[in-house]
DNA sequence: AATTCGCCCTGTCGGC
DNA sequence: TGCCGACAGGGCGAAT
């Protein structure tokens, strides 16, 4: 069964650039197939002549961004909600029909379907290719002729890296006296570059903080357990991610264990892991929260959920 | 100035 | 069976 990687966030994203460097960098790009122009921002927005020839000489990431520094400029992806980077090493690049027979050669070599989604195809020479698949095309393709990628607005917001440093370094960015829930402050990328949607619930789980808690009525204490819950999720996440994607490229292997092992996110209405309750699942901060009522109880003075 | 909201997009799912 | 609306959501820019 073909389980495509959802909502990449930092463990995601560092999965995927971890397992593509050994086959990548050092790798010159002989020719480029792009269908989906839109998918670029900024100049120059043909693809196909701005990456062909070019040599990637190193992958980095930083939040949610992968960034391909090149032998001339810099190549920069965002994922969105389902990107999907795969590299397809050079003894799988020849087969005839891999296009038309997608699900069962995919089963096959385990490398993800080039189909109608496939927006981005990147030849390499000796035969691998890289693959950009992306269905709602939330991504993004941003090519940076300077290579001074750090400069790109997108990169030059964004908060501390979540994993580096010391926990009062990064507390030390902490908006706290923020009016806002502690939730959208942990999804605000200009505080902690790289926490989505589903570490922020499994952080604030294990914190036993709600969610729409004002983010000024949190005492010091509860900030440095809230970071290092946030740090420990990432780094859980990039071990089992790793995991699923493993599988990933190996599909006929069972299900990815880190659905599993998730507390919060995915499994409103489902008994807590910690007490039995049943987690509700509400809006805050535009998205879907999942939280147990009794192990993270609203203080008094919280935010109103706004119920969209 | 700070915060919230609307929008982009398409596959999936529940209801009828 | 098939249609249809609701839903999923990262991040930007507009609105408040």
């Amino acid at each position: 069964m073909y389980i495509p990687a959802r909502m990449p966030e930092l463990p995601e994203v560092e999965t995927i650039a971890r397992a593509l460097r050994p086959g990548i960098e050092g790798a010159k790009i002989d020719r480029v197939e792009f269908h989906l122009p839109r998918l670029v921002e900024g100049e120059p927005t043909d693809l196909v002549t701005y990456l062909r020839g070019r040599r990637m000489q190193k992958l980095i990431r930083r939040g949610k961004y992968l960034i391909f520094e090149l032998d001339r400029g810099a190549f920069i992806v965002h994922l969105g909600m389902t990107g999907q980077i795969t590299y397809s090493p050079a003894s799988y690049a020849e087969n005839a029909d891999f296009r038309r027979t997608v699900t069962g050669l995919q089963k096959a070599v385990g490398v993800h379907p080039v189909d109608k989604h496939t927006h981005l195809v990147l030849h390499l020479a000796g035969g691998a290719r890289l693959l950009y698949r992306d269905p709602r095309t939330f991504g993004k393709l941003i090519p940076v002729p300077s290579g001074r990628w750090d400069e790109n607005p997108r990169i030059a917001k964004l908060g501390k890296e979540p994993l580096e440093g010391s926990l009062s370094v990064l507390a030390a960015d902490f908006p706290a006296s923020s009016s806002r829930a502690i939730k959208a402050v942990l999804l605000d990328q200009a505080f902690l570059a790289g926490v989505g949607n589903i570490y922020a619930d499994e952080a604030l789980f294990a914190a036993g903080i709600h969610p729409a808690t004002s983010t000024d009525s949190l005492k010091p204490d509860q900030v440095t357990c809230l970071l290092q819950e946030v740090r420990s999720a990432l780094k859980r996440g990039i071990k089992n991610q790793g995991t699923t994607f493993s599988d990933y490229r190996k599909p006929d292997g069972g299900k990815g264990g880190n659905q599993e092992r998730l507390l919060a996110y995915g499994r409103g209405g489902e008994p807590c892991r910690r007490c039995g309750s049943l987690l509700k699942k509400t809006v805050i901060a535009q998205r879907g929260t999942v939280f147990c009522p009794a192990c993270q109880k609203p203080p008094a003075k919280s935010r109103p959920v706004n119920t969209r």
